[in-house]
DNA sequence: AGGCGCTTTCACAAATTTTTCACACTTCCT
DNA sequence: AGGAAGTGTGAAAAATTTGTGAAAGCGCCT
């Protein structure tokens, strides 16, 4: 994970650099607009913290350059003084990902990078809904009516599929060939998979949410409603 | 696109508004959990961003408050404090559609709201229509006259097939073909699941809509009309 | 080896759907 | 009108599909 650092106060520069180094991070350097512009041109960083006091080019001027000439989906994050509201908006108006306002803890930074990285990465989270039922496909939680649901993975792809289909019926091939591929087992235990599911997700409540569509397959939604 | 920002900290409340403002949105703003709860009830807003902490209300209670209320399918996106896991469960039994746990890139909660609101507007969805008869086909929910209707695999497959080409006159072979191949059954038991169908479909209501055409086969339309 | 968690198999009972049948009615044709 | 073929009904019989609970099989970890 390969990061660039900006800034020019060089003790400052050289803490972050250290901590981050400790972190886990490979860190460039540079402390001045110019020099940060160029390695950044030259190498790619999966992520730029940016001070916005800096020699030659300030940290704005210097994240537009970014975002205009490379293709640049590098996030940025950066660093301005305190209370400078207006420097918090320039700095989003440039492009850049998040700010933290100086002084901050170093591990409010680390934080910080670790949220944009993830969002970066897999291009944002994933969050299934339907009525009551929620499933975080970052966390693999799954709770309904605030509940937590214990399941297996089997359980887990099985829900997740119905839920992605929500209102819709999801046939029975369909739902096998999610869960095995082409080779389902031999006899049909997708129903007792299916019966698992609802021991966790129906039983303790009140009202179903899976539901089965006899000679089809099976859906889950509030009741026989809409969508 | 109109949003509800609910959150007590000023200068968080400031740098999300103008955010968002910059994004596109509309935004309003509330300070506290009251303001906020009288907001969302006198306006109408297409989503609403809502940290937990908040001084006279907490923001589960508000969000709760909010479902009961109006009809409010208004999402909600709720902020929540760091690896506070009981709140995201608070925060899904109260009826949230998202959370979001601080500190996070801003970047990270426009994506959110995009999602929240894509999910919520709905996606279309394939359906049957034929005078006050409608057939989804995703869902496999018929309704006449917004009565729901209770059809087994063949009775939908029977009813598709006339419904799509609906003023036109289907000859029972067609019909046949349809529902079972090459390989119909000894009898003509075409004749009972035809039977069936109107039970369900015609035998509730005043004017009928499976029409029979004497030794050619059945047609479904509202007259001897067009369609 | 032994324990554990999860998956696959199995055997049956229960629920639902499809086929078959017998009979009364209609429609069409001569 | 009389008769044959096509249709509407209702109900019982036959087949399928599901719900369940428990046992057997597997891979993994201590």
């Amino acid at each position: 994970m390969r990061l660039l650092l900006i800034e020019d106060n060089r003790d400052i520069l050289a803490n972050l650099a250290d901590y981050l180094t400790l972190k886990g991070y490979e860190v460039d350097c540079a402390q001045d607009g110019l020099t940060g512009l160029h390695l950044a041109a030259v190498n790619h960083y999966e992520l730029i913290v940016l001070d916005v006091m800096l020699p030659g080019m300030d940290g704005f001027t210097l994240c537009q350059r970014l975002r205009e000439s490379e293709r640049s989906d590098t996030p940025v994050i950066m660093l301005t003084a305190r209370d400078a509201l207006d420097d918090r908006l320039t700095g989003f108006r440039a492009g850049a990902d998040d700010y933290l306002t100086k002084p901050f803890a170093l591990s409010e930074l680390a934080a910080r990078i670790e949220a944009v990285l993830k969002r970066s990465r897999g291009g944002g989270r994933r969050l299934l809904k339907v009525a009551d039922l929620s499933y975080d496909l970052d966390t693999l939680e799954v709770t309904r009516g605030g509940q937590l649901l214990h399941l297996g993975p089997i359980g887990l792809k099985l829900l997740a599929v119905l839920m992605q289909k929500s209102p819709a019926v999801v046939r029975r091939e369909v739902l096998e060939t999610a869960l095995w591929g082409d080779e389902p087992p031999d006899s049909d235990s997708l129903r007792s998979h299916i019966h698992a599911l609802r021991q966790q997700l129906d039983k303790p409540f009140s009202t179903p949410l899976l539901q089965t569509v006899h000679g089809v397959g099976f859906r889950l939604a509030a009741l026989a409603g809409d969508g």
